[in-house]
DNA sequence: GTGCATATATGCATAGTGTATCTAAGGAGA
DNA sequence: TCTCCTTAGATACACTATGCATATATGCAC
């Protein structure tokens, strides 16, 4: 740090609003899974800088609102989303993430349902991302569109995407966000290919099903699959331990 | 939100320069293990609001500074700390919780050996926490001071202490973060005692020596323990798997 | 009906963990 | 020097979780 910084630092301690502040945006991270991959929401930049790169959907947060509230904003209003499973993932400040001017962004997931994504709206994407590490190594995700051609991203957005794959890699073994994926009702099997499309790697069948149905978090709907061309599994839905 | 907000918000989009900006902070939650228990650095509030309560060692983002630096820097300057453990928390961004202008702070743990807090400086103090919760449930921790009083805490502080009890209670099953709060060489009955005050319960003894040994994550440095009234233990370092 | 695909139950081998027991190695004090 | 106390560290065993194999069940397509 320069001492021009130390010396603003230090008096900012007496009089904040005397120094220059940054902005501050939220980005969220939309992510949900099928066909055995996890696939994220992406928009069109439609101005400079990185125009025509792909960003996540973010907004600079109000003077008078909350993280949170702002986060469920831009959730709603740019990738119309309502009522999903939404927490903080990591602030992201470093002083050249943004070229036009100092922009510290706290970044956001949200996990949904592959229903609730069908018809994206307004430019967006569902891109499918191709996690090139294992286990919770980290780094960038590469998402990819139709023609299976990478998809550039702006600002710092591979790195955010690629924290929260890690994050709920991470949190899938002690938590319940697997569970945000699904819709109501879902079979043992659905459950298992949503934890293998996040770890990325194939899980055993019996020991799966055995601790899923030992955990307590699912029970029977009484209900079965129709059409499937095979046995059909049993339905289940979650239930809060 | 309201509907100024919103517009507010929308607006921004597009000229954030405009609009008006929150002050951004960088709090530190700083962490030891002693005496069988979390210990946590606190200072006195000099000024309103808040003065004479018990505040966590903070200071305002530097418009150059990354977010990582000024928390550096703050462990440096208010703690008297440099090249300890030190990760990013959570930052909490209610509109309300400083009464004197919107402060979003991104707040930091640091995790450091007992042996480096033992001259605490100009007014802070080492405080022992009081964990209300068990498991990672979750809440504020009460810090006391010498007579077992307790500390009242500034802002939202004792729910950022909370949390990164909470974190470091999460991360000690699967990361290496236990022995950031040990000397370089130390018996296994330490990192033991580490974890069993960390996780506020007692764990079985030879299970916990069999998985240490067994993790390659310790090496015997084939020195032992002097004085200590009983048969001394090995000494072990750790080695980064 | 026959074949195919997946669901679901059961049994068994192996690895990990909790627990008990035994011996080792230091200091304190008679 | 001997005895006692305390903790270290090794070993054995029971129990549980998990991986793996096998057998049966149940739907659709033909």
């Amino acid at each position: 740090m320069s001492p021009t910084q130390e010396e603003q630092a230090f008096l900012a301690d007496y009089d904040p609003g005397a120094f220059e502040r940054p902005s501050v945006a939220v980005d969220v991270v939309v992510l949900t899974v099928a066909e055995g991959q996890l696939w994220a929401v992406l928009r069109p930049r439609e101005s400079h800088p990185h125009r025509g790169r792909w960003a996540l959907p973010g907004g600079f947060v109000g003077i008078g609102e909350s993280l949170d509230d702002a986060a469920a904003r831009v959730l709603r209003d740019k990738a119309g989303l309502e009522g999903v499973f939404l927490e903080q993932l990591y602030t992201f400040g470093q002083p050249d993430r943004d070229p036009r001017m100092r922009i510290i962004t706290v970044a956001y997931y949200a996990l949904v349902p592959a229903a609730r994504l069908e018809g994206v709206n307004g430019g967006a994407v569902l891109a499918p991302l191709d996690v090139p590490w294992s286990g919770e190594q980290g780094g960038p995700v590469e998402p990819r569109d139709h023609d299976d051609a990478l998809l550039e991203l702006a600002f710092d957005h591979g790195e955010i995407l690629g924290l929260a794959v890690k994050r709920i890699r991470g949190k899938l073994g002690y938590t319940d966000i697997g569970f945000a994926l699904l819709p109501p009702a879902f079979t043992l099997r659905q459950l298992r290919l949503v934890h293998e499309s996040i770890l990325g790697e194939p899980l055993n069948k019996d020991s799966f099903r055995r601790k899923a149905l030992a955990s307590g978090a699912v029970e029977a709907t009484g209900q079965r699959q129709a059409d499937v061309g095979h046995r059909p599994a049993a339905l289940y839905r979650f239930t809060r331990a």
